[in-house]
DNA sequence: AATTCTATTCGACTAGAGTAGAATACCATT
DNA sequence: AATGGTATTCTACTCTAGTCGAATAGAATT
């Protein structure tokens, strides 16, 4: 846990996180189309994240697993955020979230609901 | 508007938007204090948030303000996390904050009210 | 106006994220 | 087993945030 990953690993990671299970081919096809990188680039970012311990490899086929969580990252940077910006204080950033106009009704329902369920 | 402020940047932002306009001075004695800057190192990082206009500087006494709010900086920031980890849905950031169970019942209070607000 | 002390600027170094070309290892096919 | 092609690794470059020592400018004191 608590592993920080940068934005050229959070790009491979986004892909495990929404394809699952991808051969290192595959995602450096993916990551070219997507983003331009060549198939190196794909490779030597996979490399920091195995070694980093956020994906593992598996064979036949250099297939690459997520170990991170999706939701793991986002509390991990969230909490830098908060940190940063917000006195480390997370209901300062929801305040300033909520206090935003630009949330649609269906989704101020769908946080009516969630804050309901806090108690 | 839209000024990304790196991580030492904002530890000097950060010092402006809680005491108000502050002397370069003091601000290298505050940050040698709090961080272990050397004094050039503040210096230096002043003169970088004057030269991207986050920073106003007045005479006498090399007098700093701050031309960036503490707000905009925050939604600045938040935006780039949501756009990140959280496909640029604001409220799947507010749903992930909120489905954590560290918020005290003050806060929930707080938020409550907040999202009754919306309607 | 010379001296000293402090405030400010200049120039430079470092570490690490991001990127990819060249080299190599691996595999299929003849 | 030699050849050709593709998958993977190695090595290295660039760029920039972060940091500060040394040089300079400025103010105060003698």
């Amino acid at each position: 846990m608590a592993i920080k990953l940068f934005d050229s690993e959070l790009k491979v990671m986004d892909i495990l996180w929404k394809a699952g299970d991808v051969s290192a081919k595959r995602l450096a096809e993916m990551l070219l189309e997507q983003v331009g990188w060549s198939k190196t680039t794909t490779y030597t970012v996979i490399k920091k994240c195995l070694d980093k311990g956020a994906i593992a490899r598996s064979e036949p086929g250099f297939i690459c697993k997520a170990l991170i969580s999706r939701e793991a990252a986002q509390t991990y940077e969230t909490d830098e955020l908060v940190g940063k910006l917000f006195d480390g204080s997370p209901d300062l950033l929801v305040a300033s979230l909520l206090s935003r106009k630009t949330l649609t009704p269906p989704e101020i329902a769908k946080l009516r609901a969630l804050v309901d369920h806090l108690k």
